[in-house]
DNA sequence: TATTAAGTCTATAGTTTTTATCGTCTTAAG
DNA sequence: CTTAAGACGATAAAAACTATAGACTTAATA
């Protein structure tokens, strides 16, 4: 149940377009450089959050990307569906094209499906909950905190 | 976000050693032929759970697998972990062995960190919520209607 | 209008994780 | 002492994930 690099880099890009004092458009290279992302393979996220309608972009030189609508309005759940697809425990979960599981009988009588159903939408509501703007404030509160870092640091 | 197939062989092996009018004892071969799993991978997924206090083995010849201990004190939660491991969305989540993300100044100042405790805690609890009593009846009652599969079984 | 710096897109290489199998050993019943 | 079961370490095979490459399109601007 581990989170992918590129949902992790969808967060961290988005929390970087939300960022305040950062100009208008961001290049995929300049997300890269501040945030230690592989540029290529940020490509490939910013391009599946551009699909998702999640962020904008503008082509040509002085192009980049920028955050699409209102942060308020995107949960995280949006962006990591958008970049590693849903998030059901089982095929057979799956709310677009469910897959019978091998030795049931039928989707309506599986009953890892019922349970799994639960699990899925547990999941889904804990990412739901968050927001991309709150996740942008937590960004930016822990940067304030960067210039006085404990000693016990790890 | 998906479930390992040794978390579903996991859950199916239980539910079969859960199930009403079983053997005492089942041996993994049985448990395979039920469940049709690979004998040799469930070899090891008992062997996890074994280890985990979940089920109770006896060797030799009519040995086999038994659950250990009351199945309504078991929770999908242990399961999963015992086979899995610890279900932290990212590293730095985790609770024995945290490790610092590559960009983040310290732990304590880890805003992902942060939301994804979060999400952590309610994936845990989605599982924690299921025992592995709760998961036998649903078995059973799902086993109860193969006799009648409706038309629009897929 | 040529250059430059940006996004788009498809393919593929590299790596890691997951899934599955094999062989040998130990154990206990008959 | 044979047989059928679990224990365990090693490894093979497959799949998924991560990353890189290269050719193409777009738009600003010198």
């Amino acid at each position: 149940m581990k989170i992918s690099k590129k949902g992790e880099y969808a967060l961290r890009a988005l929390a970087c377009l939300g960022a305040p004092d950062v100009p208008e458009v961001m290049s995929i290279q300049e997300i890269a450089r501040r945030e230690r992302i592989p540029k290529k393979f940020l490509e490939q996220v910013l391009l599946a959050l551009k699909r998702a309608g999640i962020v904008q972009s503008t082509r040509g030189k002085a192009g980049g990307y920028t955050l699409s609508g209102d942060p308020q309005a995107i949960s995280l759940q949006m962006v990591v569906w958008a970049v590693d697809g849903p998030l059901d425990p089982l095929p057979c979960v799956a709310d677009a094209n469910p897959v019978k599981c091998a030795d049931c009988v039928s989707l309506e009588y599986c009953w890892l499906r019922g349970i799994m159903l639960e699990v899925g939408q547990a999941i889904a509501a804990a990412f739901a909950r968050v927001s991309v703007a709150e996740m942008c404030q937590r960004a930016e509160a822990s940067r304030r905190c960067e210039s006085h870092v404990p000693m016990y640091d790890i």
